[in-house]
This record gives C-alpha cells, structure tokens and sequence, in this order.
DNA sequence: TTTGCGTTGATATAAATTTCACAATACTCA
DNA sequence: TGAGTATTGTGAAATTTATATCAACGCAAA
C-alpha cells in the first residue's frame, strides 16, 4: 500500500465501514470468502464498486475465492480504526443519547463510548446503558483524563451552540452534531452534521416525484 | 422554472431542506434577507455553491439585498414539499423510535408522523410522543387507511428483515432504515440507509489522520 | 492439454458535483 | 455624476465519484 491513507475518498471510507459490518454478519454465517458481486448486492452497489474499494486500500482477493473475509476485515480494520483506541464521549442522555449509547455498545474494540454527559441531577453520577453518566459541569476533567478527542452531541436544540462551544474549549477535535441546530466550528475541528428531518424530507420528496 | 424538478441534484436536495432549516431560524432572529456567504458559513458551504442551488430552482436574489426569506423558503417548500401533505409511519418505539417522533412532532406541516408501531403490547394502544402507537399487526391497516407512503424504521436488528418486508408487501413506497441491518429492496422503492456508526468511524477516521 | 466459465484488477470513460472566474448589476458616498 | 464596493448569476474548468470495458488469471470439465 504505497498510497498516503488520506488519500482516500470520503466515500470509499464510509463504505468501508460498511463492508466490516456486513462481513462480520458473513462471518457469523460461517462464511469464510466472498466475491465482490455478493458485497455489492447486500451493499446495493456494482460489484466494479466493491472491487475498487479493494483495491484502493491495496487489498487483492483470488480470482477463483473472491475475497478472504478474516483477512479483509483486518485490512479495514487497520486503516479505519485507531491502533491504540479512540475514546468518544456522548453529551445528552435524552432517547437519542440513551439509543445511541446502547445501540454502540461493545459493538467495536478500537472505538468506546467511555463516558455520558447530561445536565439533569437525576440522570448524572449513576450508570445508564452502561456507561457512566457525569454532570455536564464535570465534561472538563473527564476529557483530560480519558483523553478522548470526539463527542457526540445529542442534547437539546436550546443547549447545542453553548455546549458546543465548551467541548471545543475542552478540546474536542471531532464532533458528531445530532442536534437540529446547525454548528460552525473552526477549521481544525472536524465537524460530521447529521438532521434526521433531511433525509426524511429527501426521501418524500422522492416517493412524490415518482 | 423550466427545468423539470427531477433533474434536481440529490444534494442539493438535501442542502434545501436545511437551508430551510436554517432560513428559519433566521427568521426567528428578526431578519428578513440574508446572502449566499452569511448562508454559505452557516452551513460550511462555499457561497458560489449556495447561489448555484439556488439558481438551479429558479430563484433570483437581488445583488443589494441578498435574497428574501420568506420567499425563499417558499420556494423550497414548493419544491421539497408535497402540495397536499405527506404521512409518515414510524415503526420500532424504542428509544430510538421516540427520539425520533418526539424532535419531529410538529416541524413541519407538510410532512406528519401519522402512527407509530411496536411490537410490545406495553407500548401498544396509547398515545407516545403525541403519535398513537399500535401493535405490529394492525400496520397493513393503518397503511391503507392513513395512505401513507413512507415508513421510518427504528425496530431492533433481529426483527429488521421480517418487518421491512412486511411494511413493503403493505405498499410502502419509501423507506428510512435506522437500523444497523443494510436492506434490500426492490427498484422502485426508494431506501434511505442510515448507520450512525459509520458516521463516528468517518469522524475517527479524519481525527486519527490528521 | 485445451476449452469455457467466472472472477479479479486496472485502465479508460462517463457522470455528477463543486469550484473558478468574471460579467452584470445595484448600492454608497464623495 | 462617477468611482468604488459588494453582490448575484452563470459558463467553463476542475475535481470527485461511479461505471464500462477488458486482459489476465484460476479452476473445472471434457
């Protein structure tokens, strides 16, 4: 792999993430190899796609067994994931915050939700979906002693832009907006918006024009 | 307008429905013109690709002013909204499910969450978030009844498959997949795919590179 | 061995999307 | 009035992303 990982596309690395999730439910199916059609058809791709993908990260399969699955998912692995871990905290402990806490769960080694944020007293120092919930107050101290770089931000439309703004004070260098409110951050922070009413207005608007 | 609306860009589809977004929050703060560049940093766009989406459906600004508001968002309700209004199902009221119905309630006119389904008779048979919630097994119903053509789907992994098929042998036209299970669907059904986690491996993947 | 089938890897092509560059226009202020 | 400034609208170029095509390969069966 001569190629600087940054050079990927963004979306070859979203895909990436979703081929590992898709070969681990192979895995557990007992399968051991996969041809790049079949990747595709569960991905709702071209098999070309799939196949390019590969062989941007320098993956080569056989041309008789396809891909071998164990080895693919550690490649994907090694390229998306951290070496050493990366811990994220999550900032709103309402049902978005409590569904996405128990929803990642022990789903990835190398990335942890390690710590929960709420302002209510009666959600703050007890454990909910397993993961330790603190005062928003004490947001600070956990980021230093965790280091953990990213946030994921799910609390009130009211509250976004003010606690935005602390966690990059915190030094936040990653944050995943799941709030309504539209954030600006500087430059060197990287900022990944998601409004769960724009997908749903993009695909009414499909389902109407059809 | 001459040009036909599906010749739309799918992104800049979805950069309307949070222009809108936005516009209306501006609207709250009292103004009532704004430029592509003051748009443009609210979304972390350039302005040129703000007046470009707005050329491409048809809207004039004024090079003093900037460009109306209310008329803007107008337009792009005219556009992204469906004239006479369209009905949403939610299916799966777990955390997620309410997260979901609850930040939507009453967002916009033209687009209603209608019902919501679970399967666990605790939930079954009462109003959730201001949604009445019915058993799984009244859907085909409820369908026909309320006419709607688009289902969100926030129901647990195991039961993703069986329920999605369901839903599309109900007539289901369009469909918004929360779950972490990737679905296939036929042509002409239109499948909106949503995995948070591949969103946190992105953001952890651009922290790690940087 | 030889033929045929199906797959990968890769180059070339195409399509979609974004950015550049600048003419045209409206306003301000001297 | 007229120069200066800031904005929009848009054709063209650049970039990003996806698709088409095909040679090379490995295997199976005749």
């Amino acid at each position: 792999m001569k190629e600087k990982l940054s050079e990927l596309p963004g979306k070859t690395i979203e895909r990436l993430s979703q081929y590992r999730r898709i070969l681990y439910n192979s895995i557990r199916e007992g399968k051991t190899n996969i041809y790049s059609h079949e990747l595709a058809r569960m991905m709702n791709l071209t098999p070309v796609q799939v196949r390019r993908d590969l062989m941007l990260i320098g993956y080569s399969g056989s041309q008789s067994k396809g891909y071998v699955i164990k080895d693919l998912v550690a490649l994907i692995g090694k390229i998306i994931d951290s070496s050493d871990g990366q811990k994220v905290i999550i900032v709103g402990m309402g049902n978005l915050g409590r569904a996405i806490t128990s929803y990642f769960s022990g789903k990835r080694d190398k990335l942890s939700i390690v710590a929960a944020f709420d302002n209510d007293p009666q959600k703050t120092d007890r454990i909910i979906a397993g993961i330790p919930c603190h005062h928003i107050k004490d947001v600070q101290s956990v980021i230093e002693e965790e280091q953990s770089p990213i946030a994921i931000l799910t609390v009130s439309p009211e509250a976004a832009h003010e606690v935005a703004k602390h966690l990059l004070d915190c030094g936040i260098k990653g944050l995943l907006n799941y709030t309504s409110v539209p954030l600006t951050v500087p430059d060197d922070i990287y900022l990944e918006e998601y409004d769960i009413i724009t997908s749903l207005e993009k695909l009414a608007y499909l389902v109407k024009s059809k």
